[in-house]
DNA sequence: TTGTACGCGTTATCAT
DNA sequence: ATGATAACGCGTACAA
């Protein structure tokens, strides 16, 4: 059905090992066979099999890209950057979702690993979750660049600046005069989550504030979580004045309960996100994060090490976070 | 490095076609062999290679999806739905972006086949091109699923009613009394654009009113274009009342110019989009479009083509368009 | 310059 | 119940 070299081979009364040299381009053949190889491809519809040759050389001439969420534009922008990268250097990505769930993670980077890709870019889950998946990578010699940082494990990893994003986005709120506010954490697996939260306690502490725990919401994840917590907020005999959104979806999920209540943010309710995430009209105030720059660089750096072309320590690449100032925190300053 | 059925037989005495037999559950093996076997691959951390598998069975376990553009969240749902049924089959996917060009797409599809995936889907660039390389994997035995249908082209295919789509929006706009109306038009390699122009353009004429050419704009692509559009027509001396975008990323575009121009959406125009994106604020009134399913059913006829479980004719669905709505198209009727 | 032979890791078809 | 052997399609020494 699909004609093979050894086809073109017997077709040409030439040998396979010809027939391949000349279809790699290697030196040393006449004119003349070479024409007649080529001549012989084209008319059979010669295909080369990929899936043949990275048997024996040892390489498949593609990578495994591991996210969390395909519809949130945070991973379709590091997706999107990884491509590119990915593209230029001739190669193919297998895209593989986690849905957040960490079964589901370690179920896609095995069937990479069967798959034999010559590297992988993760976004694991990296807090209250095992390691054991990604140590076994590091065991069997599997290339890969994770997005984030696991605890005793050596490898290329780049982060966001996550404590730092938390730091601004609650001064912000501050300089603005706010003094109740409240905080939507992420999921408990979300380090990103974790180290905003924090950053946020720390911030309000030393300056002697009070946190009201009737304020922090945890575990959500997705619009829906956005808007059911800003249904929440709308019935609340007391309401904090600001709010941190773990994300920029969830922030607009609050925007919208409120809206839908006839409520105005930031009137009624100041409001921050993280990831500047850009297919929106509202003014939200958000943090910018370098998400396509960080997915190009994390290709770079996996074909770094499948091609050994750095073969230094690894790196640690930490990116900045930058508050990006809009409309939706109100002054309440006196 | 990594071991294979050859080193099990080695360390077990056995033969590589009973390693082999065990690990793939046959059945008529010994509780015994079978026990050591299965407790030799564990020590040994034998990861089975789906390469080799692959070149033996003529089967690789994984699909193509060729989508148009990963960062919108019309092609994100598409591709969450087609994961999900790859998924359910044990199967893995390549995820490509065409980027709305056609020699990336090609590119893209060969580099498909030389992979050997087991099946591709497909949003080919439907208008203005060749579908050589569409009607190649035809000859080449190759199973696919198009969105979109191709002239001359027998295979399954998925469509949008965007006909009735462009039908359904400017019947509404026309309802509310307008009838300066602006079209904003997509890439001219986009059959849902012409379609929904076609619609567009036969309503009107139908009605008698006449269109403005100076109102009509051709090639947007994407929010920058959008935004582009939109301060022409905040600084144009006469104004629609009304303009349908190709898709919301390009109506959020516009929003965001007027807003920017301190003008008010539906107050200074009234705007509508395709694709009722969900993660905005903005009450936008657009045609809902069910891409998730439709992801879904891709992937499942796909299956059927790759497993041969439906040997009937080929299947051409369309799916409704349904308009949504909301606020963004001002009522200017006496 | 061209041809032969073997390896890559599996599966499949025979025998035994 | 188990083992030997031949594909699968290609790359690559090594030989001629």
């Amino acid at each position: 059905m699909n004609t093979t070299i050894s086809d073109l081979a017997r077709i040409t009364g030439l040998a396979k090992s010809t027939i391949s040299g000349v279809l790699n381009n290697k030196s040393g053949f006449s004119e003349k066979t070479r024409r007649k190889v080529l001549k012989a491809a084209e008319e059979h519809g010669y295909v080369p099999n990929e899936i043949a040759r990275g048997l024996s050389s040892r390489s498949t001439g593609s990578i495994g890209l591991i996210i969390k969420d395909i519809t949130n534009p945070f991973y379709n922008h590091i997706t999107k950057g990884v491509q590119e990268i990915a593209r230029e250097h001739g190669y193919t990505v297998f895209l593989c979702s986690s849905g957040e769930e960490h079964d589901t993670e370690i179920e896609h980077i095995e069937a990479m690993v069967r798959k034999r890709v010559d590297g992988l870019i993760i976004a694991p889950l990296l807090e209250d979750v095992a390691f054991e998946h990604i140590f076994a990578l590091q065991r069997q010699q599997m290339p890969f660049v994770l997005l984030g940082k696991i605890p005793g494990l050596a490898c290329d990893t780049f982060e966001f600046d996550d404590y730092d994003g938390g730091r601004q986005v609650t001064e912000h709120i501050l300089a603005n005069g706010h003094t109740r506010i409240g905080f939507v954490c992420g999921l408990k697996t979300s380090r990103a989550s974790k180290l905003r939260y924090d950053a946020f306690v720390d911030v309000m502490n030393k300056r002697g504030l009070p946190i009201d725990e009737r304020h922090v919401f945890r575990e959500a994840n997705g619009l829906a979580d956005g808007q059911q917590i800003g249904r929440l907020l709308v019935d609340a005999e007391e309401r904090p004045t600001a709010l941190i959104c773990f994300d920029d979806v969830i922030a607009i999920g609050v925007i919208r309960a409120f809206m839908d209540a006839g409520l105005s943010v930031p009137d009624d309710l100041s409001i921050v996100g993280f990831d500047d995430i850009d297919l929106t009209t509202f003014p939200l105030t958000s943090v910018s994060i370098p998400t396509y720059e960080a997915g190009k660089a994390l290709g770079w750096t996996l074909f770094d090490r499948i091609f050994q072309r750095r073969l230094t320590d690894y790196q640690h690449i930490m990116f900045d976070q930058k508050l990006v100032v809009r409309s939706s925190v109100k002054n309440i300053n006196p």
